[in-house]
DNA sequence: TCTGGGGTCCTAGGACCC
DNA sequence: TCTGGGGTCCTAGGACCC
């Protein structure tokens, strides 16, 4: 069996355990850039809020209902999640905890008794409210996707089932499956949603018996099979070990501002350059690609918004590395190839691919010895920008002014990861 | 005026090899 | 006259997730 213990509107709750004035009031968090709505407390979404809906588009009912707003704060949030995560691993075991994201996590409860997986699913529930304050659901069934399910309906009508669902029996399972629209479930997107549609396809009971071969043609090969395998009950997508490695890493970032200047745009590229390479030697890994990419601003009068086109280059490097300086080079270069006077850009990234374990990097016949000094210096700035504060030692071709920096108007306190800004009680 | 920032997996097709 | 079959590796692109 597995549970999937997901928590409630994560970033609003993360910011209400240190303001008990918000407790039972509408709190919406804003994405990067204060451009999104990311998480609504149920407060807000009775009021009509959107998810990921843009802010602006919402500030009417925000301001009308007095609705609590918060940019994000990932510090706090990640530290949170920590804690969460530890409470679940306190409970079941390291080796049982898959974190699959910032804010839920896939249980392996085979060694729960049967006729106690009810209680247990409860525990669950109190252990993590009372140590961290972050309430949750819990879903329980013999395969990941049905647990999802099953969480899903543990959300909807929290009142009832008190945030806990179990979908063990086969007719607790066809009934849930009968009451959820293709598009609820995990694994099929607007794309497979709609073309099932369009196929008559409505409920996931309806997957759920279609013929595997018909599922291996329209939703990709073996995705598909795998899908209705795991509706089935029959689990088809096992506990992973956790991925520390990435095989990619990106940063990127909208503008606060468009941002038409050359200049401009190399600073923000070094700078997400710099946390990229940060990460990666946080894995100790070092990247052979670099790739860059540029967002030009352009008209829209669509209803449904998207980026226009991006316009991306990479180069590949002689060797693997995970020195800043190595990578920030080639990386400026590329923005220089791509960028085009007169347009105006509203975002841009930079991707790290061709990543390999650090020690496994091939001596370059023709480096200088200076590799030795890097790695000090790099393992000194890490040092220095963890325990002081981001980016306070950097590479001067990140830019000192950067008025290209994203809008972050309305963050909480870092309560839980800067001495500064600890939590107080007066 | 104004719309996030990460990631994953799979498949198809081309280049290349023997 | 006539030109195979099987494999690997890489990349681009499409789908998905939170």
């Amino acid at each position: 069996m597995y549970a999937i213990v997901d928590c409630n509107s994560f970033y609003c709750s993360c910011e209400r355990v240190f303001k008990p004035e918000l407790w039972n009031k509408p709190v919406v968090v804003l994405s990067n850039n204060d451009g999104c709505i990311v998480s609504r407390s149920d407060e807000a979404k009775q009021l009509g809020v959107k998810m990921a809906g843009p802010y602006f588009q919402a500030k009417h009912i925000i301001t009308k209902n007095n609705v609590a707003v918060f940019s994000s704060n990932y510090h706090f949030y990640g530290d949170m999640s920590m804690r969460v995560m530890d409470t679940l691993r306190a409970m079941v075991g390291e080796s049982n905890v898959e974190v699959y994201s910032v804010d839920e996590a896939f249980l392996n409860l085979d060694k729960i008794p049967f006729d106690e997986l009810e209680t247990f699913a409860y525990t669950l529930k109190e252990t993590v409210e009372l140590w961290t304050g972050i309430s949750v659901s819990v879903g329980v069934a013999p395969t990941k996707t049905l647990a999802k399910i099953a969480n899903h309906i543990a959300k909807k009508d929290k009142e009832k089932t008190k945030c806990v669902t179990l979908l063990i029996t086969e007719e607790e399972q066809r009934k849930a499956l009968q009451q959820t629209r293709v598009s609820g479930i995990w694994g099929v997107g607007g794309a497979y949603a709609n073309k099932l549609i369009n196929w008559g396809i409505t409920s996931a009971w309806d997957l759920r018996n279609m013929p595997d071969d018909w599922v291996h043609v329209h939703m990709g090969g073996v995705v598909g099979r795998r899908l209705i395998k795991e509706l089935r009950g029959e689990p088809a997508i096992i506990m992973r070990k956790e991925l520390d490695t990435k095989k990619m890493i990106a940063t990127t970032r909208m503008f606060g501002r468009p941002v038409t200047e050359l200049y401009e745009l190399k600073e923000a590229i070094a700078t997400y350059t710099s946390r990229a390479a940060e990460k990666l030697r946080r894995q100790q890994c070092a990247a052979k690609t670099v790739s860059v990419f540029i967002v030009p601003k352009e008209e829209s009068h669509s209803m449904d918004f998207s980026h226009g086109p991006s316009i991306s280059a990479y180069a590949t490097l002689q060797s693997a590395t995970s020195f800043t300086q190595d990578l920030i080079k080639p990386a400026v270069k590329l923005v220089d190839d791509i960028f085009q006077k007169g347009r105006e850009y509203k975002k841009a990234g930079v991707m790290l691919s061709g990543i390999v374990p650090d020690e496994s990097i091939q001596g370059n016949f023709f480096s200088a010895e200076s590799k030795g000094m890097s790695r000090f210096l790099m393992s000194a700035l890490d040092n220095v920008n963890f325990s002081m504060r981001d980016d306070i030692v950097k590479f001067c071709s990140s830019g000192i002014n950067k008025h290209w920096k994203m809008r972050q108007e309305l963050r909480s306190q870092r309560h839980s990861t800067r001495w500064e800004e600890l939590f107080e009680i007066s």
